[in-house]
RNA sequence: GCGCCUGUAGCUCAGCUGGAUAGAGCAACUGCCUUCUAAGCAGUGGGCCAGGAGUUCGAAUCUCUUCAGGCGCGCCA
């Protein structure tokens, strides 16, 4: 993998500690400490293409000013095979370095070679890491912080795979507990309603009200017909949650699948219990003497592992808490399949989670730094300006399906990830659908089906892109083509920070920067020239950057289109 | 009351783990299509980085504090 970025940066470092070394052993500097030297790239290209602060970093030490000890610096670093063309000294003592035109093209040919795999890079080494997220209650729909989740899940899940590592997308079912419980008094009552009448059964005050229920049940009923009226109350909720689990199970697949989201597991809450491992992590936790057990519950000593309060763990009617199989299921994720990271998305609504799941990893002998949990700010949103709670079409809330139905899947990615996931976020449905500058999606798919444009008609006369070895990159040298070559060779890093940060959404700011210093290179420079020479580099250029787009909107899973 | 998150242009947000003169996009105004897609571009105006204190060569960024908003604090999940 070529990361331009990292052989730059690290030319630099070396340079400045040749210097440190040499200035130090001719007495011109004391002997310093250096902890980190920091490069990075200046907001103002005036300052070059790289900086440091080091002088100013060392100046204590040094006891120098820090422009003098920069000048030492400088005096004593050989440039000879470096891509450095340029050192000079700046305002309170930056050292800003100036490279080689040659250096800025190199990202061409790596683009050249690399092809769709341009902008991995491997900060992960395979290390196995989940993302589990949406993991939404097979209880109903899909409400919109679960489309949010699955956005910034799946689209972290494709950076960590980019920045090299083994990455497992994950689906927790809750298939089992008190809501599973209520599933099937829901569905008992549905059932029974739908037989004999409203009147013949009382729906459970705490039960499901949504449609939804009632429609898995006229199904049921459309199949089986009244015989379950007969059975015990029991066998007949077993039969019903067993059914309509199963077809809401299928449903949240179909919906994700639309979205874009394949799980590599779904994994059901139950095979905790059938496996006892439920019951393996409480015996755990007792005998490290983390329990204790009052008014006939066992408590977990959560106080004392850094959350606020102690926790139930198993209620006085012998029922395991979710938070047991939570602590089971976590227990699962690092002992028995030996994730070496595991990052969980979860709404803000389960912040008061966080503390206790860290504490209660660190009890169960995982180190809690090992998991990672995302808390993703709630979604609110907008139509005609205005909060829009409920679905036009429906009225009731809004539903992940009803978000696809109206935006597409493509805007829907795009705009969940346009934000960092602590950031609360509103989602403009009027935005999203917008067929013009407004709409980001667009203006990012534009710029790539503007430049398959380009290629289209110089191939129609006969104009081909060629390999890099027969262009003179040289010509490329407006201030619009330097500073595309200069986004393309940041990919590999962006990628790295993104995943480091866990963050995607640096990916969407990264394309739609690419996509407006296209856009305006696009209106400076014409491709089609009678200076062949300049159209073939420029042709190159452009369809480095179509690769790059390609690329970057292939891992968000956002459709690249030819023609708009 | 306690805890977590947020506060940057009229609006929506960036600001790359402390750097040089705080940036985009919308919205407003002015220009740019006989030449590769105007779903585009160029330009103009717009700021007590919520307030205050501290840390240091240097703070929108780190710490403390006040204020404002969101969310949570169950033998729910």
């Amino acid at each position: 993998m070529i990361n331009l970025m990292e052989q730059a940066k690290s030319q630099i470092t070396q340079l400045i500690n040749e210097g440190i070394e040499k200035a130090v052993a001719e007495g011109q500097l004391p002997q310093v400490q250096i902890v980190d030297i920091t490069v990075e790239v200046p907001r103002e290209k005036q300052h070059g293409d790289f900086a440091t602060n080091i002088a100013m970093q060392i100046t204590k030490q040094a006891k120098k000013a820090p422009r003098m000890i920069a000048e030492t610096l400088i005096n004593h670093m050989n440039l000879t095979d470096t891509y450095v063309e340029k050192v000079e000294i700046a305002g309170p003592g930056f050292i800003n370095f100036y490279f080689k035109k040659e250096w800025l093209y190199g990202v061409i040919t790596a683009i050249e070679q690399e092809g769709t795999e341009y902008g991995k890079v491997n900060i992960g080494n395979g290390e196995k890491v989940m993302v589990e997220f949406v993991s939404a209650n097979p209880t109903g729909p899909m409400h919109m912080g679960n489309a949010r989740g699955g956005a910034l899940g799946d689209c972290l899940a494709s950076v960590l795979e980019w920045a090299g590592y083994d990455v497992t997308r994950e689906f927790y079912i809750n298939d089992a507990g008190n809501q599973i419980e209520k599933f099937g008094k829901s569905l008992e009552a549905r059932y029974i309603q739908l037989l004999k009448g409203e009147d013949a059964f009382e729906f459970p005050e705490d039960g499901y009200h949504g449609d939804d229920i009632k429609e898995r049940m006229q199904e049921f009923i459309a199949g089986e017909g009244d015989k379950y009226l007969e059975i015990s109350s029991e066998e007949r909720k077993d039969a019903f949650v067993a059914y309509a689990l199963q077809k809401n199970i299928d449903k949240l697949k179909e919906e994700l699948e639309l979205y874009g989201i394949t799980y590599d597991v779904w994994f059901k809450e139950s095979t905790l219990y059938e496996n006892n491992e439920v019951q393996e992590t409480i015996d755990y936790l007792k005998e490290k003497g983390y329990t204790y057990e009052k008014e006939g519950a066992i408590w977990l000593e959560a106080s004392k592992l850094g959350a606020e309060k102690d926790e139930v763990l198993v209620r006085n009617n012998g029922i395991p808490t979710y938070f047991t199989a939570d602590i089971a299921y976590h227990r699962n994720k690092f002992v028995k399949r030996g994730f070496d990271r595991v990052i969980d998305i979860w709404g803000a609504d389960h912040h008061g989670h966080v503390a206790r799941m860290k504490g209660a990893m660190e009890a169960i002998g995982c180190n809690p730094d090992k998991l990672e949990i995302i808390i993703m700010q709630l979604v609110r949103l907008l139509r005609n300006g205005e909060v829009a709670r409920m679905s036009k079409r429906t009225g009731k809330s809004v539903t992940l399906r009803d978000l696809l139905d109206e935006t597409g899947t493509d805007a829907a990615r795009f705009l969940f990830n346009m934000r960092q996931a602590g950031s609360h976020l509103d989602f403009d449905l009027d935005v999203a659908v917008a067929q013009s500058d407004e709409n980001p999606v667009f203006y990012v798919q534009y710029a790539h089906a503007r430049i398959c444009s380009i290629l289209r008609k110089l191939e129609e006369e006969g104009v081909e892109v060629q390999s890099v070895n027969k262009i003179n990159l040289a010509r490329l040298e407006t201030e619009e083509e330097i500073a595309l070559l200069k986004k393309l060779v940041q990919l590999p890093e962006e990628i790295a920070i993104a995943a480091l940060t866990l963050e995607p959404s640096k990916i969407t700011r990264y394309i739609l920067d690419l996509a407006a210093l296209f856009h305006s290179f696009y209106n400076a420079c014409r491709v089609k020239v009678d200076d062949k020479e300049l159209m073939m580099a420029r042709l190159k250029l452009v369809d480095s950057i179509r690769i790059v787009m390609k690329n970057v909107l292939n891992m968000l899973k956002v459709s690249v289109p030819e023609k708009m």
